[in-house]
DNA sequence: TACAGCTTTGCAACTTTGTTGCAAAATAAA
DNA sequence: TTTATTTTGCAACAAAGTTGCAAAGCTGTA
């Protein structure tokens, strides 16, 4: 099975013994389109892990790199692989993000750059956070 | 007293009574440089009010189009005040929000229009919500 | 100014979300 | 296999947010 594998290797590159949740938790973001909160890991594997487990991971995950935070219009926590090559406390996924209002999928979209605003005089940008909302593609075809 | 007729005008024209509560939280709002957390009312306002008039009020507020909510990338829900000509469920806020590293306030840049992004094939913006953070002027000017 | 009708408030009770300490269980290294 | 280290589940807690309902407060009219 290749995606045990990737699972296995990825978890040992970041130093992280390789235990049931973390292995069902990384599988799961592997296997989904889109961005999923703690809520949705929660349904998703039933009763097999506690929920205080589950929040560690996902926070262990954060502080690897291996996922990144969303910010999201209705400030509720979202979180999706990392693509980019992002490490242990340094995220650079600079790509904006798209919440559909339709299926509620919210999508890193990779390839769309994150624009450069100019900001008052004084003000200094350091990281800048972009926020779609709208129709995705699935919903919009059909 | 200026204010207070302003204050009294603000809800009038929105057709809410004037109430203790509502007076005083949009008294906060019309002092404060920055946006205001729920916790921020709470703490400003004291045990004036009970913290289930807090939320109902910022609710109100909210609908009615007198103040706007701002994602955050620590996801904390955040509300100032609209300047754009804001109505009953017609929010039209479109402007870039920044927050401070250093002493956490959340500025409505109300002159930095929304950059326009370019979107994969399928998918159609609605709304774009654009938070940069770093360092405000008066941190950094001194 | 007083009153009736409607709106808002405070309280209690509850849900959801997130955090912490600690012993038991699982993993990794020897 | 054994031991040292890490992770997990549980319990207990804190913070954030919601709902129903009776009491109190507002508003328009008399
Ligand atoms: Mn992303
Ligand atoms: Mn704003
Ligand atoms: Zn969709
Ligand atoms: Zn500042």
């Amino acid at each position: 099975m290749i995606v045990e594998t990737t699972i296995n290797e990825t978890l040992r590159k970041n130093q992280l013994s390789v235990t049931d949740s973390r292995k069902k938790i990384l599988e799961l973001f592997l296997q989904t389109q889109g961005a999923l909160a703690h809520s949705d890991v929660e349904k998703q594997t039933g009763t097999l892990f506690d929920r205080v487990t589950i929040y560690r991971t996902l926070q262990t995950f954060v502080e690897k790199g291996i996922i990144h935070t969303i910010p999201t219009a209705d400030n509720s926590v979202k979180y999706a692989l990392c693509i980019d090559e992002c490490t242990e406390g340094h995220h650079h996924d600079n790509h904006v993000h798209f919440v559909c209002d339709e299926c509620n999928t919210t999508f890193c979209l990779t390839h769309v750059q994150i624009p450069s605003v100019k900001l008052p005089g004084g003000f200094t940008g350091k990281q800048t956070d972009v926020i779609i909302s709208g129709i995705c593609s699935r919903c919009g075809n059909q």
